[in-house]
DNA sequence: ATTAGCACTCAAATTAAATGAGTGCTAATA
DNA sequence: TATTAGCACTCATTTAATTTGAGTGCTAAT
């Protein structure tokens, strides 16, 4: 059987109403709803075809059709067109700042706020470099080391030590630590690195474990996969997601970190890289979101580096909205980026 | 009419035994799960006099009792008998950890795991005065001040500048700042000392205008009532606080932490600083409140400045628990505090 | 003062009936 | 040949009626 137009214009009819509405939609609806001109009957016979290729379903025997996973697939891949971007539309989402931990957290943010579905979004994945370094001694047996990465990403790390150490001592750490580690990324910091150092640290060689584990921490930290979230309670205002314990499941997974970085991963091994990638019900990874959809959208740095934005809610989304959204919140980023402007990474 | 020996015990029967399960208690129950060896009939008469009295209540004509807020409340402050602390019980929940902030996170999370009730931990409200203040030259037009303030509280903030520095400039500045900034307390930082320290900046003045308010902000940030929450999705296994769109507003309430911040201070407002405090359903303050019950805890520093722990449940809470819990947690949040073991406060 | 006994109440569970949106099929129509 | 009006049929949902049973209050006997 073929898809003509017609069949087209129908299921992109039933789509558009039933992601409106969240019911089944019936034959009637259609013929009213659409300037095709034909009788519910006509209408009807056309659903029992698109039934049969695969892309609606009926709930049950006198209900109306919705969407089956292939018709959402069809839908986003063929039938939705974009938003048209309104004038008004284009003005800036966010707001500039001047690290890049607060940048994605506004994104997360905004995009919550402007979607009413769950947001994460993890900082651009690079080999960040060590911009800046300083050992400061802050009490008789604390030293304070700040580490500022690519990005300017700070890290602080108290260090306990407990040899009484003079300014002069701190002045030399410093230099030693700066003389190895400024511009290196944390690949370069290995075994011989840390050799050298100890070499060069003569009688200090011991204290010198205790600091530089700290700011390996540090760095390691600075240099970990972060994810930002924003909006999860907005998981709840789709009941369609299952049952109570389903969506409460959903929000612990959410919420955890670890997990939630391991589905982006997986989602960000599927992308084809073309941008926006849309993952509908069973094609999602993790076991709870058989329900739901998410939208993924990638962003570049000048050096290549990317980070994803990531966007959680029912299968019955806006994803006309949605892709529009983070179309405009990823060009931001990029221009933002680009131009330096903003987040300052120039090393 | 009085309560006697046998009221109060047949009343706490009825309040553990709904505690446990969830559901109405009925005079059978009462009458074999008891050792005052009484028929059913006679739990009934004294059941009527509860009743009466106000502790407890009839759902519907036909059901057993469940305790009233005043049941709750009598139960609390007279019936509950402390869980004994059993030795294994005593062994230290928490890790020690070197900054305030890491530590209070870590109580948040400990205590959520423990109860399974939605906790949040305030940080101590005292007077932090600056540790120590170092401004640096990050790359050719920022500056990072680092602000330790008392607690090993940590901050960072990046500051533009658009005239060039050299290291002897910025050096200057350190000096400037920390002779009038060391020691000194949010409160001590008025116009009057801006003024001083402009006098004394000469020619540099316009651009220590920016470093100033910056690093004002970042004093300000350490100040400033930080809350850390942990097990907000607990909230969603407790289906008796009422419906889904009340309880997802209630979850809200708990991740927006102005607003949550709101609601401590006006516990905290109430208590009378004996330590262990219980809302009960309409006492707790918020809308969303009145069928949870909020259980607080004071800890104190040595200074005497105080932080708060919350725990936030249905109203049938296992009280027991939850008290005990927070009293082993409070001391030894005291002990670490008076010990300046883990986190390090000595000025 | 306590308790056995019994009639009574009412939420909750079960069953039955009514409703209505929507379908598939067929026969008439353009 | 494609479209459509018409109609019988299906089945989730709603509403109503019925049954069940836990638990009560009262009374009379112990």
């Amino acid at each position: 059987m073929e898809l003509d137009e017609r069949k087209k214009k129908i299921l992109k009819a039933i789509i558009a109403n039933y992601l409106e509405t969240g019911e089944p939609v019936g034959s009637r609806t259609i013929s009213k709803y659409t300037d095709l001109n034909l009788s519910s009957a006509t209408i009807r016979n056309e659903m029992a075809d698109l039934e049969e290729m695969g892309y609606i379903i009926q709930p049950h025997t006198s209900a109306g059709r919705i969407p089956t996973d292939m018709g959402y697939r069809f839908y986003v891949d063929s039938l939705m067109e974009e938003k048209v971007d309104v004038e008004e539309e284009k003005s800036s989402l966010l707001e500039r700042v001047d690290r890049m931990e607060l940048l994605l957290k506004q994104v997360a943010k905004v995009l919550a706020y402007n979607t009413n579905y769950a947001t994460m979004v993890t900082a651009p994945k690079y080999k960040k470099t060590v911009k800046f370094i300083q050992l400061s001694k802050v009490d008789i047996d604390n030293l304070l080391a700040v580490i500022v990465v690519e990005g300017n990403i700070i890290k602080n790390k108290l260090i306990d030590v407990n040899v009484e150490l003079d300014n002069e001592d701190v002045l030399k750490f410093n230099i030693l630590l700066n003389t190895f580690l400024q511009g290196a990324s944390l690949e370069d910091i290995n075994l011989e690195m840390i050799q050298a150092m100890k070499a060069q640290s003569g009688e200090y060689a011991p204290i010198l474990e205790d600091i530089f584990s700290g700011i390996v921490d540090a760095i390691h930290d600075a240099n970990e996969l972060e994810i930002y979230t924003s909006g999860a309670t907005n998981i709840l205002k789709y009941p369609e997601i299952g049952d109570i314990r389903k969506t409460s499941e959903l929000l612990e997974t959410f919420e955890d970190k670890n997990e939630l970085s391991h589905l982006i991963e997986e989602t960000v091994s599927k992308a084809d890289g073309t941008g926006i990638q849309v993952y509908i019900g069973e094609e999602a990874p993790g076991q709870n979101m058989k329900d739901c959809s998410i939208v993924t959208a990638t962003y570049k740095m000048p050096e290549g580096a990317e980070g994803t934005i990531g966007i959680l809610g029912p299968k019955r989304m806006d994803y006309k909205k949605v892709v529009s959204t983070l179309k405009n919140l990823t060009i931001e980023l990029d221009e933002i980026f680009k131009k330096g402007e903003g987040v300052n990474d120039d090393g």
